[in-house]
DNA sequence: TGAGAGGGAA
DNA sequence: CTAGATCCCTCTCA
């Protein structure tokens, strides 16, 4: 047995992985395993990873093979990896690709492996043997018409992810190029990483064209290899986007860097349905019906022209009713585009079999070093209650708890204190209470921005904001959404959900640009101490960290109000 | 025809 | 688990 303490991963045989955060390796060692595990928790000392078949699968997907993530292992490991790790690593990298879907002549999708015995597990499985039409020999079904998506779910389900080489449906085509330069009058190119991403999706599907998830972090320009893959394959392409801020963004990314203009691209959403050649529309109009239990209403969309290309933007996010949309026309390209696989309803397996598997990822390091990434520090800072709330937090239910905790007086101490410290910078006030932030624009004597704040009133403001003469501002959970908020480089953090992984990473990610060389951007998290508020903000500094961020933990003693760094 | 309010959904 | 924001529809008013 081999011991080498100097490395930063521990492997253990029950799957997960720790890594030391103080290693001189860790951002090497953290890369390496963000290949193949997925991030389960991240408080200060040991980062927990866990690798799963789905993680091994989309590792395998994106080129990876067994040996090669074992050898990562071992490069980092203090310990021996154990046996069972070993076994399961080359197991369930070995099951993608051991089903295979084809095409035949004919149009009949065929299921082939090498491996007869499996052939005959799959067809005595329930679920997967009402989607065959027939054994046609020891080592190939055909699937039922039609049944191209569904049965690569069940087949995910039981533990055997489908490599879809069954090939697509040519879309209408439609004449695209990338500028060289922008309307803006900007040079402009896809950037080196840009480029890989587009032709690795490009050049995998067979017959061209690909299906699968590109996975980016905030801020790396998804929309722009978005556009890379559509010049790729020049056809008809239906946009799919979260809200109508990212649709509009889309939109102007579009004519701004495209040969496109106004006539070959439509909006449908709730205010217009103009379907053309590109059309952007947004996950919720997919999703309305009159009442519940009726029909989709605009789910007929997918079948509206001939599409050859359908982007998923933040595919992690695409609602459950749509997958079996998607499931029906599995013979269209599509591209997803996400910052994470983790999904918070857990149906990573169903984006994998009907959107597709990992295709590429891009190393936190790699941007980094090319200075793609804004250089933030993240502070955590746990703020005890005061006496005076003790009692009636101890005797409040589990909601009214976190109530309490999040909307800790003390905080207002420690916010005047921040902004004393950043008394020349731009400062972003954000909690999710509008109680809470009321009596702060009081005390701070700041504008506050709501759901409520009509346009006319936050485009003044922002305004105001961008222009210097405002240096605070404060903003509910409207900064979730919004992409067109100024630029700040201090964000305060006051309050926030329940935990959503999503939410930190884009406060962060859109409010904090990238910044001149060795000019930090600041983000503080106000948490009171030992409450379910420190709890909830572990879980949502899970994406940041996986998104590379790290954190710094202060505890404020309440007292003095001096901070003592841990 | 468009703006704006109100309500339901997830 | 909440509270808050968004999106989409429908209705009303000019």
């Amino acid at each position: 047995m081999v011991y080498k303490p100097e490395n930063p991963v521990i492997v253990q045989s029950d799957r997960s992985i720790l890594l030391e955060t103080n290693s001189p390796e860790f951002e090497s060692a953290r890369d390496a395993l963000a290949s193949f595990a997925e991030l389960i928790k991240s408080p200060e000392h040991y980062h927990t990873y866990r690798i799963s078949p789905l993680s091994l699968w989309n590792a395998a997907s994106a080129g990876l093979n067994a040996e090669g993530i074992i050898q990562k292992l071992e490069t980092y490991s203090k310990y021996d990896i154990p046996q069972n790790i070993l076994q399961d690593v080359r197991d369930y990298v070995a099951r993608y690709g051991r089903l295979k879907m084809i095409k035949e002549e004919s149009g009949d999708l065929i299921l082939v492996s090498d491996d007869e015995f499996l052939i005959t597990e799959i067809t005595h499985n329930r679920m997967v043997q009402q989607l065959i039409e027939v054994q046609l020999d020891k080592r190939r079904v055909q699937v039922k018409h039609g049944m191209r998506g569904r049965i690569k779910q069940a087949l995910i389900k039981i533990g055997y992810p489908v490599e879809d080489l069954a090939g697509y449906i040519e879309g209408d085509p439609l004449d695209l190029r990338v500028r060289e330069i922008t309307v803006a009058e900007r040079p402009f190119a896809l950037r080196e990483y840009q480029r890989d991403a587009v032709e690795v999706f490009y050049a995998q599907g067979s017959s061209h064209g690909g299906s699968g998830v590109l996975v980016l972090p905030c801020g790396a320009g998804k929309t722009i290899i978005g556009i890379g893959v559509m010049e790729k394959v020049r056809q008809h392409t239906l946009i799919l986007a979260t809200n109508i801020t990212a649709l509009r963004q889309w939109r102007d990314e579009l004519k701004d860097k495209t040969s496109l203009t106004d006539k070959d691209i439509g909006e449908y959403s709730g205010e217009v349905k103009d379907i053309r050649p590109v059309t952007i529309t947004t996950y919720q109009i997919l999703t309305y019906r009159k009442k519940k239990d009726d029909e989709f209403v605009h789910m007929e969309l997918f079948n509206l022209q001939n599409w050859g290309l359908i982007v998923y933007d933040e595919v992690h996010l695409l609602p459950a009713p749509v997958f079996r949309a998607v499931a029906d026309i599995q013979g269209k390209r599509r591209l997803g585009l996400t910052a994470t696989l983790v999904r918070e309803d857990g149906k990573e397996d169903d984006v994998f079999s009907l959107i597709g598997p990992k295709k590429y990822d891009v190393p936190w390091k790699v941007l980094e070093k090319q200075g793609w990434i804004a250089k933030a520090l993240c502070t955590e800072i746990r703020i005890p209650l005061p006496e005076a709330k003790r009692l009636e937090y101890a005797v409040a239910d589990a909601k009214a708890k976190f109530r309490i905790a999040s909307e800790n007086p003390a905080k207002f101490t420690v916010v005047r204190n921040l902004i004393e410290q950043h008394s020349d910078d731009n400062i972003l006030i954000i909690g999710q209470y509008i109680n809470q932030l009321q009596l702060l624009a009081e005390q701070f004597d700041a504008p506050i921005i709501t759901g409520k704040t009509p346009n006319k009133d936050r485009e003044r403001i922002y305004g105001d904001f961008k222009n210097g003469v405002l240096k605070r501002l404060i903003v509910s959970k409207v900064a979730n959404f919004a992409i067109d908020l100024p630029d700040a480089n201090v964000a305060i953090q006051v309050s926030g959900t329940f935990g959503s992984r999503q939410e930190e990473a884009q406060r962060l990610g859109r409010i904090l640009r990238p910044k001149s060389e060795g000019n930090f951007a600041h983000f503080y998290s106000l948490v009171t101490k030992d409450t379910k508020d420190q709890e909830f903000a572990a879980n949502r500094q899970l994406f940041l960290t996986e998104q590379g961020y790290r954190y710094k933990i202060i505890i404020e003693n309440s007292e003095k109000g001096d901070n003592t760094p841990v």
